[in-house]
DNA sequence: TAGATTGTTAATCGATTAACAATC
DNA sequence: TAGATTGTTAATCGATTAACAATC
């Protein structure tokens, strides 16, 4: 299906999402690439040959259907149905995670959270229960997960990290501070924040100039 | 100070630091850039290649020096001192990020948060006080702050941004669903989860299969 | 039709990989 | 010294930018 979409590509299509989700809330129907690239700070040859990856048209002389372009990235981002998603790991970032309600407003159903802390097991929140981690294989078993989220230390992700690849999880969102290798069919994608915090730190340090939208 | 370290190659840097400092606990004293390789799933010549253009410098027939390539780092990366912070949005993200200890470890210390919910300023979240958010100015004018973090909802983000920069704020960490325009001196490292989830829900649907640790 | 803007090819730029002489 | 591995140059690969003919 997916034809060969260069990689920073790919990177950049939340922000895309993003900027035409803010022009279709304002009325906007109609954009150029000239116009969205002032908008996004990007070239109009980079937005021209991006959407042209995606498979994405616009009509010459005229340019894009704001609307339309907002789908078909919607859908090319699966943003067009449900997950349901388990926590694992219910400190401080896994209960901030659950209590966005962005997520859920997007699709992402959060199921139930894991912990190994007695004191945290048995707790609901924000509507979810913590389940007992030692109970995470059977849940698995007998529930159909599609994402799992690495919110824990990292002493325990690596074990945790492989009870969800041998037990169906197709996808693992990792906040631990790890690196996760998978067998070929489930997909990670990595949020780690003490990274993003260093790099904050080095542009600190070396006068970094550039806009950087990764 | 800093060369010409290419972008990607900044990207990287705290991907080096986790393993130099994993090796370095491990006891390793001395790495090639084929064992390095190995371990991190990159080519040996990228290491080099990132390594060279840091000023970073091996032996030839023996490899690198692990606690010196780690505090090399370390150095470049701006980690060797201390970072006064302060957050903006004392909702859930921000509640987990000042609660956080990794953070305050590597020397960036939470001075306070900032709220409008009158509910929630006067708190005091793991020894830090929220704030009223009016007084974020005064705040500023009166304290030495190097980074605000902005953990608060799209709709504040962009005014409270522009407080943060018109006040000396030297480095901005942006949680919020927005970017941000900065004048020169300022820089800003997003850390967009929104954006993090909608890649992994691309991947899922499109059997992303590579590796990308950006 | 004339003007505007795309789709697409070609040119440039930059990053990654390969190769190997230098040297510890 | 011989073996290993760097530092560095050259080759390749891929992404971005520029240009322009196609066309709405």
């Amino acid at each position: 299906m997916s034809k060969n979409i260069p990689s920073p590509a790919i990177r950049r299509l939340p922000r895309y999402y993003r900027y035409l989700g803010e022009l279709s809330e304002q009325g906007v129907s109609r954009i150029s690439s000239k116009e969205l690239s002032e908008k996004m700070k990007v070239t109009p040859s980079q937005i021209r040959q991006d959407l042209n990856s995606l498979g994405c048209i616009g009509q010459q002389g005229f340019g894009y259907s704001v609307e339309q372009l907002y789908n078909e990235i919607k859908v090319i981002m699966g943003l067009d149905r449900q997950y349901n998603v388990i926590i694992i790991g219910a400190g401080n970032i896994g209960q901030a995670l659950v209590s966005y309600q962005n997520f859920a407003n997007r699709g992402f159903s959060f199921k139930a959270m894991f912990d190994v802390n007695p004191k945290i097991i048995g707790l609901n929140i924000h509507g979810v229960d913590v389940l007992d981690a030692d109970d995470l294989e059977d849940y698995l078993k007998s529930n159909n997960i599609d994402i799992g989220v690495l919110a824990l230390p990292k002493s325990n992700a690596k074990k945790m990290a492989d009870v969800l690849i041998n037990n169906g999880v197709k996808g693992i969102w990792n906040f631990s501070h790890i690196d996760i290798e998978t067998k070929n069919d489930v997909v990670v994608e990595n949020a780690h924040l003490t990274d993003s915090l260093m790099r904050l730190s080095y542009k600190l340090n070396n006068d970094f100039n550039m806009m950087d939208f990764s």
